[in-house]
DNA sequence: CATAAAGTTTAGCCTTGGCTAAACTTATTA
DNA sequence: TAATAAGTTTAGCCAAGGCTAAACTTTATG
């Protein structure tokens, strides 16, 4: 068994945190994205998206309203807010420069998809500045 | 916006899969590494591991117990079973070779410890391949 | 315009994974 | 050997994130 690397407490108070907003990040990506394709999006949009119950999706839009990243009437269609749409843009640009490195580095399409779904919300500003240097370098 | 990739409920139930037993490679881990560095766990030994509280590991220790990846009777040390070692071996291995990969990417040492901490369950066997090659030849 | 279909929200349930506090057990020390 | 310290377990709490079922609302259709 070969350990190169140290363990500590910081490291998962901090995996915690970055879990903690998962969901937000990806619910707002997710918005970003319908809302460019369809110019509005629903709740069944949502549940289809992710794979889950509309009283799921009901709930967790409730939990983003209260952060301030979306706004919804009921039965109305869901917006981002302003801080919505940042958070969105900055967890797509990851996403994507994540995917693209991934699939630079010889990981097959459908790989990449799946993988940079879980590992994008684990991937440091410095980490990502170094994988969009070789994207453009590859 | 810019989107390579195409988003899927199966990345989601994929992603979700993957974080059901994330605490389970986690704790196999650690186990496997306190009980290297020491020859023995106790319950104290994972709440200093992982920076939480001493009902959260005995709660997770009876989790890992019923999943048979564990053995501990009252007040004893811990041991890993069979299962439980495969996964730990399985999991270290997963981790070293994502963390070799982020420092040799040229992550800095500490951001690539905090980064493979999360990054580590959504990686896929292809992917890990591909960076275990890539370890091999920088 | 009434009915049906589709979509949304609420209620209540479950498991997970964290906490504090209290009670219990073992180990250490004076 | 008794008292103290350290460690462990249990109880009960919380929020998150999923579900089904039922009730509500909007949209589509005949």
């Amino acid at each position: 068994m070969k350990i190169s690397r140290s363990s500590s407490p910081e490291n998962f108070s901090t995996t915690k945190t970055r879990k903690n907003i998962e969901l937000f990040e990806d619910y707002v990506e997710a918005i970003n994205e319908i809302n460019f394709n369809k110019g509005f999006v629903k709740n069944v949009d949502l549940c289809k998206y992710f794979g889950v119950s509309n009283a799921t999706v009901c709930k967790n839009i409730k939990r983003l309203i209260k952060e301030e990243l979306v706004e919804s009437e009921k039965y109305r269609s869901i917006f981002l807010t302003k801080a919505g749409k940042i958070l969105a843009e900055k967890s797509n640009t990851r996403h994507e420069v994540l995917y693209k490195f991934l699939t630079k580095l010889g990981v097959p399409i459908r790989i990449a998809e799946i993988d940079s779904e879980g590992m994008e919300h684990h991937v440091s500003k410095e980490t990502l500045n170094i994988m969009k240097k070789f994207n453009n370098s590859n």
